[in-house]
DNA sequence: TTGCAGTAGATGCAAACGCATGGACTTCAA
DNA sequence: TTGAAGTCCATGCGTTTGCATCTACTGCAA
């Protein structure tokens, strides 16, 4: 790989985490979120666009948080009566998440607010070409992202 | 804003995130961290960004991470000697930070590694023009990132 | 069939986090 | 000049997180 190459990659993967770490900001700071932090929204909308029950694991791919972590944060809800975890019949190990009546209104609520905010600030800083390159961008960048590990990754670290 | 565009929109911003997430925890599994977090890399690659001393609040704007988390994470490194920590001569309520000697050389020896991962990722999943386009956008988005508030934020958040 | 490696999720525990608040300093208007 | 509001960072405290580990179950090979 040609050094200008490795460059330009690492500088576009550092604007885009200026712009997430930016972005995550003036969205957090928004009044719209009531009781939920935006883990648990976030958790709260995967489950939303899943019609079906969805396994732990598979949430996990999504968020950004280790399983006992998002054991916990599911726990919570469950507790909260916005999420219903039943046992996976298919399968002994696994339970099948879902979100409740409750959960989905919650979902709705905020996640149109949010909408609101998103939309704003994107449209603000972004044209329609633009929008239609980031959406294609970042596709491409997740399928990369759930590629196996390479063969030197399971050495130990050198510290 | 017409429907199409805002859902355009939020359509992009859900795509940079679940790139985020996805090559995030890529990057996190990977065994070059050594004694570090993601996020104390992510403080001294910050400093090492800048010459000459950082102000706390500086450093709060990139990371995604609560004032007094990140001031008890700079504390944390300079106990472990790789940050410097100084009254601001010109301002009694402020702090310098900087990297140590110790601090600069632990973030060439990860910055190094990491930015190897990071090409791969990248130049894997994108092309030249499509990095080119990433950085441009993620400039855009973070200059929006950081805007004054609407006066509608300051109120209240309605349940 | 049985045994063993692999996977899904839960739990103990120490570390780290966010919220609220406090102390010290700066800024600006009266 | 002074005092009130704002800014910068630190600290108390309850909550959440990550790491290591555990249990329970699956899947596959002998």
């Amino acid at each position: 790989m040609t050094r200008s190459r490795s460059r330009r990659a690492n500088d576009a993967w550092e604007s885009l985490l200026t712009a997430h770490a930016s972005l995550m900001k003036r969205f957090a700071a928004e009044p719209i979120w009531g009781e939920l932090t935006m883990r648990e929204y976030d958790v709260l909308y995967t489950l939303s666009k899943h019609d079906g029950p969805v396994r732990l694991f598979e949430l996990g791919r999504g968020v950004l948080l280790s399983q006992p972590a998002l054991s916990r944060l599911v726990e919570r809800l469950v507790e909260r009566g916005l999420v219903e975890r039943a046992a996976d019949p298919e399968d002994g190990r696994g339970v099948r998440l879902a979100l409740t009546a409750a959960g989905r209104e919650r979902q709705r609520a905020v996640g149109g607010r949010h909408a609101v905010d998103v939309a704003r600030a994107v449209t603000t800083a972004l044209t329609e070409e633009e929008m239609r390159q980031l959406e294609a961008i970042g596709r491409k960048l997740a399928a990369q992202g759930v590629a196996v590990p390479t063969e030197r990754n399971r050495q130990e670290a050198v510290l």
